[in-house]
DNA sequence: CCTTGACCTTCCAGTAACTGGAAGGCTTAT
DNA sequence: ATAAGCCTTCCAGTTACTGGAAGGTCAAGG
């Protein structure tokens, strides 16, 4: 297979392909005499894990992490549900500032006519001296 | 007022005012006979103008042009509005985003044991075939 | 007068995770 | 022979800065 086949079965693109190569993530792939990437089932395998878990909003350190952990029949479950755990904990901190965002702008925006004219608490909040 | 004043007194980093300067976002400050920066009271307000709409998730463009209506006495409040409304619904769709992987680990946590023993449906549902 | 320390200056590199594009090689079909 | 559609590598750009190097400036202290 080349690689713009397993992009299209993957998901992932052959740029990101070849940049999860080069950053290690995945190993490199054999080539053919005129230098063409070859792959096999395993890899698509592979790359379609690793498209999920960037999915979920994994890094992809986090997901070198998880393939290891995949990988390594000894893992014990708690290992994984710990990088999990640490990871839900990061959304909620993202969810908690956006939605601190979203109040404090949506409460502006009510207070806001919206019309013709310039008067608007949205920046009178943004540039007062308080 | 020097630039490290300047950033003491509005929480805009010495480097960040710099980083401003360089892309247009505030104009370039006068300089002492020696090359420093000089500010006035004035531009301590727009670099917290600056950093208020930061901190609501604005990217530097759109505070552009939130401080371009903050200067301009014939703004209608609408077009202020509008760029508020624009902005909620990117954050929303970053908040619906996160929910969604938020939603789905927790789905899979609950049913990882996270004990010593390798089974996880956490890195079933990541490598299965489906 | 000289030094020390705390400022300031510019410029280059790095961050995350890729994407876009240029320049050029390979394969297959026409 | 050439055209289409793959593939290759390498460089640049994205966002919004931060860190650090190398060096100039200014006020205080010895």
């Amino acid at each position: 297979m080349q690689i713009g086949t397993v992009a299209d079965k993957t998901g992932v693109s052959a740029k990101a392909i070849r940049y999860y190569e080069s950053i290690g993530l995945i190993a490199a792939a054999h080539r053919t005499h005129s230098g063409y990437r070859v792959y096999g089932d395993h890899d698509v395998q592979t790359l379609r894990f690793i498209q999920r878990a960037r999915g979920l909003g994994f890094s992809v350190g986090e997901v070198a992490d998880l393939l290891a952990l995949w990988r390594d029949s000894e893992r014990r479950s708690a290992q994984v549900k710990a990088l999990a755990a640490n990871h839900v904990a990061d959304i909620d901190r993202k969810i908690a500032g956006l939605r601190g965002m979203r109040d404090t702008l949506t409460y502006l925006m009510e207070r806001c006519h919206g019309d013709d004219r310039p008067e608007c608490p949205i920046l009178d909040a943004l540039g007062t001296d308080a």
